[in-house]
DNA sequence: AATTAAAATTAGAATAATTCCATTTTTCTT
DNA sequence: AAGAAAAATGGAATTATTCTAATTTTAATT
């Protein structure tokens, strides 16, 4: 499932999560899986109208919810502005480039994200964390 | 500077920071440091009023746009939830009880610290990042 | 102390993202 | 095929935040 996943492995992978593929939800995820670039619901709801045009931006909203829950993707929020989904599920950090506004995956060494996980102090629980970085890429190579 | 700052060194330190120390402004850090429990706008509007009953919500944002250019508050986000404000300058991560809704500092050592700011690939460039967890707070002791 | 320009504050309108709601459609189970 | 449950839909409502235009305050200068 490295590349390309198709429409079935999706409705597998839902499946396995216990969620219903109907036609909506594997547009969506198939919607943000197909370019990972962080897209927001608004950009979600584009795409998924080119495979499905009776989509409803409720329904984009009510799939992304369902994709959130069942860890399928996760919600990436930079400031105040809109929300953006993200399907990598390794651990992993997020940059924004205050340049470009892209958002991308930085992939972090098992020692760190161990580091990470064992800072939490007795008494605090966990299952996850969000790292986000903000600053510029500098391409000029 | 520990526990309770007073008006004179709140103004000071937004003169150091070439802030002009408005009476605003200074009731509104003020709110912000009476009690570091992570508040939204709302909340320190409330706060403000108080002290200075004629402050306007409008003012309240244009105060904590002020004080977070300025790095003596940092904006922190959960979610798409209102965002709230910290006054803790040092590098730390931040905690969101699922169960009681509180976010609290999680102080990280320093190797930690530097270990994620490290983590940034070349070309990379940031002076800050967000560390962030949800979750329980377990207090049965 | 009056004048002025710049900066800050204000009230209220506007915006943007998201959520809610009531209805319809689809899907699953019998 | 019928009934029940789940999901999708369109549009209204909500919420946090930003914008705007007007007023007030401040600091500097006369």
């Amino acid at each position: 499932m490295k590349a390309e996943p198709t429409k079935e492995d999706i409705k597998t992978t839902l499946k396995n999560k216990g969620v219903r593929p109907t036609r909506q939800r594997v547009t969506v995820y198939e919607s943000i899986l197909l370019k990972r670039d962080h897209p927001t619901a608004d950009e979600i709801f584009t795409r998924a109208r080119k495979k499905l045009p009776s989509i409803s931006f409720a329904t984009v909203y009510n799939c992304l919810e369902t994709l959130t829950q069942s860890s399928l993707v996760k919600q990436v929020v930079f400031d105040r502005s809109s929300a953006r989904y993200c399907p990598n599920l390794s651990p992993h950090a997020h940059f924004k480039c205050t340049e470009s506004g892209k958002i991308l995956d930085l992939e972090l060494d098992k020692s760190l994200v161990d580091s990470i996980t064992q800072s939490l102090p007795d008494h605090y629980s966990s299952d996850n964390f969000e790292l986000t970085f903000t600053g510029t890429f500098n391409s000029s190579n």
